[in-house]
DNA sequence: AGGCACAGGTAAAGGTTCGGTAAAGGTGAC
DNA sequence: GTCACCTTTACCGAACCTTTACCTGTGCCT
């Protein structure tokens, strides 16, 4: 998820960019309008509608004229901004200098939400295994026809393998998948995480490839 | 528009098929509540509530519970129906006997206009799972039978999560459901009025999925 | 063969985080 | 003013994650 930042204040995109990467965003920031057109397409814009080049609100015309991404305008406070101008930009939201930064990311995530569809089932939700389901909408997991209870780390690496059946996910890989992108804790907890799902399901279907990863193993065929 | 008229007295039954007859509807009479619930299925289904075999509020429920005919509930004088009785019953009206032919087709245009007429919402106005059954109209909740009173809160939550039955409902998506989008109150405040919803319902409809969120639980069979 | 280093398995012991709950304070409606 | 509702706070317990320590198995080198 690329986010792109126009801001031209340095004080205020700095912590902003590094905000928005801890939130797991891939964050670009330009600081003219000039830029902010020239800059490679993002799935999100934030834009500042007070740019020392252009007017924030060319700005906003011009990148909705070629594409359809999100616009969320920012602007400084006693700028007016209503739900008619919002239209006339071809924004989809704003907020206000200055603002909280979960307000924020909650409106980001919000707009994203909204483009990306009406939410609950895109099908994808569940997977089948041999004697193995899971249910990503409902967060829940069948092994041979009872219900198993996972943590959530347990379930996340489980999705994440049965997202390549057969095939081998490194540990690096995995630990990216399910733990914050800046963790760095002793690869060790990988193997905890591993060895209890083991438990909870059957030993063979997560299968060790050394020095490499791990691999979910289909086992359809009954030929324990 | 088929009627399906439930009643053991012939000495009514037999005026108001031919006079709805007469109206341009198709009429079905059942004499008892075992035909009822054995009859084709029907555009509305009149309903005496004082029936010989099953009670008349039994064969109410389970009309209810398998199609979303409109019903329309007849009682003699004297025995009481409210609103909530209404609810509880899952019927949408009631006249009272002895009652004018003219009301009486008065009131199946009324609720067949509701039902099928450019009412405020579509469909899912009201959602039912297993004993709980919600209506949005009326924002009245009924649960085992008898009528639950959900503040604001509690019930806005209450439908989002019924909203997707089984499905997890993250904490953010649940607040940026119920709350103010720009409100950023201690999420605390979320499982404060989870817990009041278990209070007045019951701890087991609303589970909890560890750091991740709430799922409304479909208790349909009683498996204890 | 024996020794060694490395990768992973496993159990148990902290430590932390998360959600439940009761109670108190705040706020707006009537 | 009173009442219902919402929000916050504080504290608790349980679930969960991580680390540690120790062990096994494998492959490589001498």
């Amino acid at each position: 998820m690329r986010i792109l930042v126009v801001e031209d204040d340095p004080s205020i995109s700095a912590p902003l960019q590094e905000g928005l990467m801890r939130e797991g965003f891939d964050v670009e920031v330009a600081s003219t309008g000039a830029a902010a057109l020239a800059a490679a397409p993002a799935d999100l814009v934030l834009l500042d509608l007070g740019l020392p080049d252009l007017g924030g609100n060319v700005v906003c015309q011009r990148l909705r004229a070629r594409s359809s991404v999100p616009i969320i305008v920012v602007s400084a406070r006693g700028e007016e901004i209503d739900r008619v101008m919002l239209l006339e930009l071809g924004a989809d939201d704003y907020v206000v200098k200055p603002f909280g930064f979960r307000e924020l990311v909650a409106r980001i995530r919000a707009v994203t939400r909204r483009m990306s569809g009406p939410e609950p089932t895109p099908a994808a939700m569940e997977f089948v295994v041999g004697p193995l389901r899971i249910d990503r909408r409902t967060r829940m997991v069948v092994f041979d026809g009872s219900l198993v209870d996972l943590t959530p780390k347990e379930f996340d690496l489980l999705v994440f393998l049965a997202s390549d059946v057969g095939g081998v996910r490194g540990r690096d890989q995995l630990i990216q998948a399910v733990w914050d992108e800046n963790w760095w804790g002793s690869t060790k907890t990988l193997d905890v995480h591993i060895a209890s799902l083991r438990k909870k399901l059957r030993p063979e279907l997560i299968e060790t490839v050394r020095s490499v990863g791990y691999r979910l193993v289909d086992l359809t065929v009954g030929d324990a």
